[in-house]
DNA sequence: ACAAACTGCGATCATTGTTCGCAGTTTCTG
DNA sequence: CAGAAACTGCGAACAATGATCGCAGTTTGT
C-alpha cells in the first residue's frame, strides 16, 4: 500500500505478522543473477520468484513493482564500487572514479538499460555522488558547475562504455540490429550523397589504441572542457531562441 | 519474412497486390502525435492502428515490429531538424547542431525514451551525422577524434535535455518517482553521513542563467576538451586494470 | 485471550506484441 | 485472357507479463 514513497524510504519490515522468509536483497541478488547472465528483460516477476523459490505474488510483498526491483538491483550494482583515496588532484580523482563506474558497467551490462531513462537514487549511487563531489570540493568554482560535471561524466561514461559493449559483443550474439545497421550504413556510405560520412567510414584504420587509454582521454577531456577555469564562460554568439 | 534488414533497406511496397490504404509514413505520424500527446508508452500497436482507422494486425504489414515502428519515429522527428548555413567557425556550428537537437528533442519528449538505448540510424539521424562531420571536416584532428565527439555530443545533449525535460514538468504532471527522489535525497542530505552532498543542497542558489546560456556553456566546454588540440593526450597515469 | 497486522501465494485479470489463416485484389506470365 | 503468384486488410487467437484479490495461517502487541 505504501507505495507513495521512495522504497529507501520505506521501513523494510513491520514488527508485526511471521518472519518473512526472504528480504530485499535476496530479490535483488537474484534479479542480479539473473540480468548478468541473460540481460535485463529475462529479469521477470516469475523468474526472480523461481529463483527465489517463491511464488510470483509473493515478491509484492517486498517491493511495490518491478521498477523498483530494479533500482534495487542498479543499487546494489552501485556497491560494488570500490573508493580510492583522493589524492587531491581532482582530474584523476574523477577520472578513477570514472574507471570504477565503467568497470562496474561491464560487470553488469544490463546497467546501460537500467539506468537509460534515468539512474535511481539509492544509498551506493548517491555514495558515487557523495564521492565525485568530495573529489571536486576543492575546485574554485561554483557548486553548480560542479553538479553539471558530474551529471555529464555520468552521461559520457554511459556513451562511452555503451559502445565498448556493443563492440565487444563481436564475439557472439550479434544483436540482429546491429547487423542491419551496419547493412544500412554501409549502403548510404557507398551511395555517394553523404560525402563526409563516407570519408569517415573510409577511414576506419585500426588505431590499436587501447580502450582504456580512449575512455582516460575522452573522460579527461571533457571534464578539462567543463572544470578548468580557462574559458571565457561566453558561448561566442549571444542570440539564441 | 523479411525482418532481417534494416527497414530502410526493404521496399516500401512491392508490384503486386492491391494497394496498400496506409503508408510507412501514415503510421509514423500516428505514432508521433501518440506519443506526442501521451508519451512512448501510448504507442501501442492498438491505439496506432485505432489512430489510422485500421486493425492492429495491419500494422505489420508495413512494420516487422513495434521497434520498427519507433525507429520510424525517431526517423520523421529528426527530419524537422533545420540546418543552418555552415559558418566555418566548427564550435559555433557544432553548438548550432545541439541547438536543433534539444529544439526537436523537446518538442517531442518521448524520443528521450526512444534514444535511450541506442539511436537508429536512419535517412535523417544519417543525415544529421553528415552534417555534423561535415562541421568539423577542417579540423586537423583524426577522424577517430571527430567521431568521438560527435557521439559524446549527443549523449551530452540527451542527458541536459532530459534534465531540462524533468525540470520543465514541474509545472504539471509531476512523475511519481520524481517526488520520492527528491525526498530521498532530501532524507540522505539531512542525515549528516554526506557532507558534500549537504553542502551541494544548501548551495542551491537560483542562479538565474537562462537554460539557453547553461546549455551553450556546458556544450562549448565539451567540445572544446575534446576537439581543441591543446591537451597533451596523456591522461596522466599509465597505469590501469 | 483476542484483535491487529502481517506472510505466502493460488487464482485470476488486463494489457501487450505478435502470429495465423482466410477472403479478396492486383499484377505478372505464358 | 486465364491462372498462378503475391500481395492486402484483418478477425481471432496466443503467449507472456505485471499486477491484484482474497484466503488461510502466523506472529505481535495489549
Amino acid at each position: 500500500m505504501a507505495a507513495a514513497d521512495s522504497i529507501w524510504l520505506r521501513p523494510e519490515r513491520a514488527s508485526r505478522g511471521p518472519a518473512p522468509g526472504y528480504d530485499r536483497d535476496a530479490l535483488a541478488a537474484a534479479g542480479v543473477a539473473l540480468a548478468d547472465a541473460q540481460g535485463l528483460a529475462a529479469v521477470t516477476m516469475r523468474a526472480v520468484a523461481d529463483a527465489l523459490g517463491a511464488g510470483p505474488a509473493s515478491l509484492y510483498r517486498y517491493i511495490a513493482t518491478r521498477e523498483e526491483l530494479v533500482e534495487l538491483m542498479v543499487d546494489r550494482a552501485h556497491a560494488e564500487i570500490r573508493y580510492p583515496e583522493l589524492t587531491g588532484a581532482w582530474l584523476d580523482d574523477l577520472l578513477a572514479l570514472a574507471r570504477e563506474s565503467r568497470r562496474i558497467t561491464l560487470a553488469h551490462t544490463w546497467l546501460l538499460d537500467a539506468t537509460a531513462t534515468r539512474t535511481p537514487l539509492g544509498p551506493s549511487t548517491v555514495a558515487f555522488l557523495e564521492h565525485a563531489l568530495g573529489a571536486v570540493a576543492g575546485l574554485d568554482v561554483p557548486t553548480r558547475d560542479k553538479l553539471e560535471a558530474v551529471a555529464v561524466l555520468s552521461a559520457v561514461v554511459s556513451a562511452l562504455t555503451r559502445t565498448e559493449v556493443a563492440q565487444a559483443r563481436g564475439g557472439r550474439t550479434i544483436p540482429e540490429w546491429q547487423r542491419a545497421q551496419a547493412a544500412y550504413l554501409t549502403h548510404v556510405a557507398a551511395e555517394g550523397r553523404h560525402p563526409h560520412l563516407a570519408a569517415a567510414f573510409a577511414d576506419q584504420g585500426q588505431d590499436s589504441e587501447s580502450v582504456d587509454r580512449l575512455f582516460a582521454r575522452i573522460v579527461t577531456g571533457v571534464l578539462r572542457g567543463l572544470l578548468r577555469p580557462d574559458g571565457t564562460g561566453d558561448p561566442g554568439d549571444g542570440a539564441n531562441a
